[in-house]
RNA sequence: GCCCGGGUGGCGGAAUCGGCAGACGCAGCAGACUUAAAAUCUGCUGACCGAAAGGUCGUACGGGUUCAAGUCCCGUCCCGGGUACCA
């Protein structure tokens, strides 16, 4: 079969992707002890209207590159494709248009489809799942019956940004300075009945196991700054003239001596029994007003606001009676709630005792090392003018039985806990910033709770009616009264146990978009059961997945909630994995090329033109400088895949991408950029293709010279290495080393030539099959073993070494590869040029590195 | 504020067990081919001084360690991401 003489990737890339398909080429064998597994994992998409843009197929591209390379190697590839589909685009577009959501999401997943398939991706077909698809919440579903079983799953008050303009639950990011984003209506907050799942009850081995995965460092810092685990005690306050007691928490309980006064959460269940007649207007109107605050607004706020409740606590440590106040800078879902405000070692309390006119009693003399760095004046904190919450020696620190004086601060919390434990009015106690998961949303695209409340008030789990299917439904609009749009389906609604004939209403609230991307890397196992949401001997051959690429903005919620469902499921016994993603790397974000003016401002691209190589502002004229931007809409600087493909090819779109820079770094687009990976093919092609489109004459099985031969096996080192470390652009480099350099010979060997088509198969597929077949093979090179090199075969006999006279290069000199120390030196000294930069001195020392340099040392 | 990344030519980036800074590519300049253009090929391309040979400077900035620093240490500035009264 004859091929085109020129490089045309639109004929040539349509041609396999569809040999591809029809052959299942990347078909992963499932329970194949002869080879070893390989998980490789996308973050799935969600298919929107828009389709994929360019930092799509980044990861994407990286994770195929690496599959290719490791079917090469003899690995058995588990890498595959899915559909995110649930979401609010979809039913917003339904209120619009009338169109059900599950047309929209067909038809957007059809076109993702269609995309993903034009670049070559090597995903197992037959293993593509949607989370909207029966088959697939069915297991949703089931997972949460798991968890209401473990008691993890519980319906709470609460409290839910609702509009009553737009009749809807409006998300945290929806709402923008108490009001509506989309209206401008009022927004309060409304308790309403949620699901809520416990993640809290995993804290402790969510942030423990973290220490056992291979993800960036970052990433694992931000999942333990988001459980936030403190260590510290609670201490019981007694309120004077009264049998209540207030319970603290705080992490500095050495301090105890030093709180002069009290600060309860505004929502703190104690405030209204401790409150005094005559503080009850004030403090009443100050709990409406933080009820009306948004979290945002109640965190933006810079000054301190408070309210005292008239009633006094004792300090257990002095019996000093000390006030109690109200402040929303106490937030009710952390600790207990309550504080003990220690002013001169806390800036929170200061701020808020300097506001009130509260004392501020100094109970730690300040290191005075540490305090001068952070420029604070040691007399200043001791006479409570300035707040020192870092470490120092206990002062003012005593009673009859107990003294911290003298102590430093960890040695002082270790006396005054076990001293309050005597006493029996405080222990140790550990907090977590995490909170339990909100799980519903009053949505009508979503998967349904397998739940019906009962008319007798019970709750009956649906697990033997899996799936629940969402009702279809006319209208997408909110049912008006903050439930989802599933309240207006009458008929769906009502449910009748059949065993009892007690009549029940079914859950309104679905569940957010998270569920169905918290175990799809589980279906993927085996997408087909319907028997189980996947076969344990499979779940044991696949898993943990090996590597899981995705971007950054994941960082912290679905890896995390993925991370609690999968512990729950090995507690369960239906995985066998602790942790469910073994390696994780994030690729950067790719930037679009904007241009900016003089003071910064960026200007949208529409506005932009080149005048004489400068970048002018169309209306103004004004010269402007590139700068890279997240890629949008109103900076006009988004750039189409499509339009990429089609223009250049897909292998030309892969390589671009790869070879703009490292995989996790962010990277501006330039499309001139894809004109040198373009070139790059083309002159591959030509280095292999002639004039008639068959084979060039100029391969022939004559033998390489040692400068080819070196360079082969150079780049076959450099490639298999750099792949396998995911340093994809630097791979590329070596490949256009290599043909330029054999693009240059009359002589080319033909093993030297098919190895590079298979070093280039991962990164360029379709012209690598292409170029496969022209050299004769009759099958796809999908399980070619990968090109092996002989380590002695890419070092030189003789290599150029520099020699330096004082760290300053002075000559380069060509030396024997093996030399060593003594002969390094002698040749370098004997060296007219290293002679006369030594002229007038006498040389002290040298220092040879074999293969690299001497230096010589000289006075 | 705190945590995490990162600052290298006109641009994207390469080189980190300390060992020739600027691989590879883009853009630019010059030349070859061509009636011409495109494509392709060849050469040059960090800054400054110099006719040249050559020299000086140079990896955000200021110090330090070392025969040798983009790389290690101390301090500062700037950019990006995350987070925000979590007691």
């Amino acid at each position: 079969m004859s091929t085109s003489p020129t490089y045309d990737p639109a004929t040539i890339e349509p041609k396999w992707q569809e040999y591809w398909l029809t052959n299942k080429s990347f078909a992963a064998v499932d329970l194949d002890g002869s080879r070893e597994k390989l998980y490789v994992l996308d973050m799935f998409p969600y298919p929107s209207g828009a389709g994929l843009h360019v930092g799509h197929p980044e990861g994407y591209t990286a994770t195929d590159i690496f599959c290719r390379y490791k079917r090469m190697k003899g690995y058995n590839v588990l890498h595959t494709m899915g559909w995110d589909a649930f979401g609010l685009p979809a039913e917003q577009y339904a209120m619009q248009t009338n169109t059900h959501p599950s047309v929209t999401t067909q038809k957007n997943v059809d076109n993702f489809r269609r995309q993903i398939r034009a670049f070559g991706f090597s995903y197992d077909w037959d293993r593509e799942i949607n989370t909207t698809d029966p088959g697939y919440y069915k297991w949703t579903q089931w997972i949460f019956c798991q968890l209401y079983k473990k008691g993890l799953a519980y319906i709470d008050e609460v409290a839910v940004n609702w509009c009553p303009a737009l009749g809807t639950v409006l998300a945290n990011e929806e709402v923008i300075n108490g009001r509506s984003e989309r209206g401008d209506h009022p927004v309060i907050r409304k308790p309403m009945k949620q699901w809520m799942l416990k993640i809290t009850a995993y804290a402790e081995r969510l942030l423990a196991d973290i220490d056992t995965v291979d993800w960036p460092e970052g990433i694992k810092e931000q999942q333990r700054n988001w459980i936030g685990k403190s260590i510290g005690g609670e201490v019981d306050f007694a309120v004077a003239g009264r049998s209540e007691t207030i319970r603290v928490y705080t992490t500095r309980p050495d301090t105890l001596f030093g709180a002069t006064y009290m600060v309860l959460s505004p929502e703190h269940e104690l405030v209204a029994t401790i409150t005094t007649p005559e503080q009850r207007a004030a403090v009443v109107a100050y709990q409406e007003a933080a009820a009306k605050k948004s979290d945002l607004d109640r965190a933006e706020a810079k000054d301190k606001t408070g309210v005292f409740t008239g009633a006094y606590a004792i300090n257990p440590v002095n019996g000093q009676q000390i006030p109690i106040w109200i402040s929303d800078y106490v937030l009710i879902s952390y600790g207990t709630g309550a504080i003990m405000a220690v002013p001169a070692h806390d800036t929170r309390d200061f701020a808020f005792a300097q506001t009130f006119g509260l004392p501020i009693i100094c109970i730690m003399e300040p290191d005075a090392k540490a305090a001068e760095a952070e420029g604070v004046a040691v007399a200043d904190v001791l006479a409570g003018k300035a707040c020192w919450p870092g470490d120092g020696a206990m002062i003012n620190s005593a009673n009859a039985e107990v003294s911290l004086n003298g102590l430093p601060k960890a040695q002082a919390i270790d006396t005054i806990v076990a001293w309050l434990e005597k006493q029996g009015i405080g222990t140790k106690a550990v907090n977590y910033k995490l909170r339990d998961w909100l799980f519903s949303r009053q949505r009508y695209w979503g998967e349904p709770f397998p739940v019906a409340h009962m008319e007798d008030g019970s709750i009956k789990l649906l697990d033997e009616e899996l799936p629940v299917l969402l009702p279809e439904m006319e209208e997408f609009a909110p049912s008006g009264t903050g439930e989802s749009p599933l309240a207006n389906a009458k008929d769906w609604l009502d449910y009748t146990d059949p065993a009892t004939g007690m009549k029940g209403r079914r859950e309104t609230n679905t569940m957010p978009q998270w569920a169905g991307s918290c175990w799809y890397y589980l279906r993927y196992i085996d997408p087909k059961n319907t028997e189980a949401g996947w076969e344990s001997a499979k779940e044991k051959y696949w898993m943990p997945v090996d590597l899981y690429v995705g971007g950054a903005e994941h960082a912290v919620l679905h890896l995390l909630y993925a991370r609690f469902w999968h512990k729950v499921l090995f507690d369960c016994g239906c995985v066998s994995t602790k942790e469910p993603f073994q390696r994780l790397v994030n690729q950067g974000m790719i930037l679009g090329l904007s241009y900016k003016d003089a003071r910064g401002a960026l200007v949208p691209n529409d506005l932009v033109e080149e005048r004489d190589g400068n970048f002018v502002h169309k209306d103004t004229g004004e010269t402007l400088t590139e700068f890279p931007a997240k890629m949008s809409k109103s900076l006009r600087n988004v750039v189409n895949p499509d339009e990429i493909v089609a223009r250049y090819g897909a292998d030309a779109f892969r390589l671009y991408e790869m070879f703009m820079g490292p995989l996790t770094a962010m990277k501006p687009w330039q499309t001139k950029g894809v004109d040198g990976v373009y070139r790059f093919l083309h002159k591959a092609w030509r280095m292999i293709v002639g004039q008639d489109g068959e084979l060039s004459p100029e391969i022939s099985d004559a033998p390489m010279t040692a400068e080819q031969e070196r360079l082969l096996h150079q780049t076959i080192q450099k490639v298999d290495e750099d792949t396998n470390n995911l340093s994809f652009n630097t791979a590329i480099s070596q490949m256009m080393i290599f043909v330029n350099e054999f693009s240059k010979a009359s002589q080319r060997n033909r093993a030297a030539i098919e190895a590079f088509v298979q070093l280039l198969a991962p990164y360029a597929p379709h012209m690598g099959e292409e170029l496969w077949q022209l050299l004769g093979h009759g099958t796809s090179l999908t399980h070619e073993p990968y090109p092996v090199y002989d380590a002695a075969k890419t070092k030189a006999s003789e290599v150029e070494i520099v020699v330096q006279v004082l760290g300053k290069p002075k000559a380069r000199l060509m030396m024997p590869a093996d030399a060593g120390t003594a002969a390094m030196e002698a040749i370098a000294l004997a060296d007219d040029k290293v002679q006369a930069a030594l002229a007038g001195k006498s040389v002290v020392k040298v220092i040879t590195v074999p293969g690299r340099l001497v230096n010589i040392v000289a006075k």
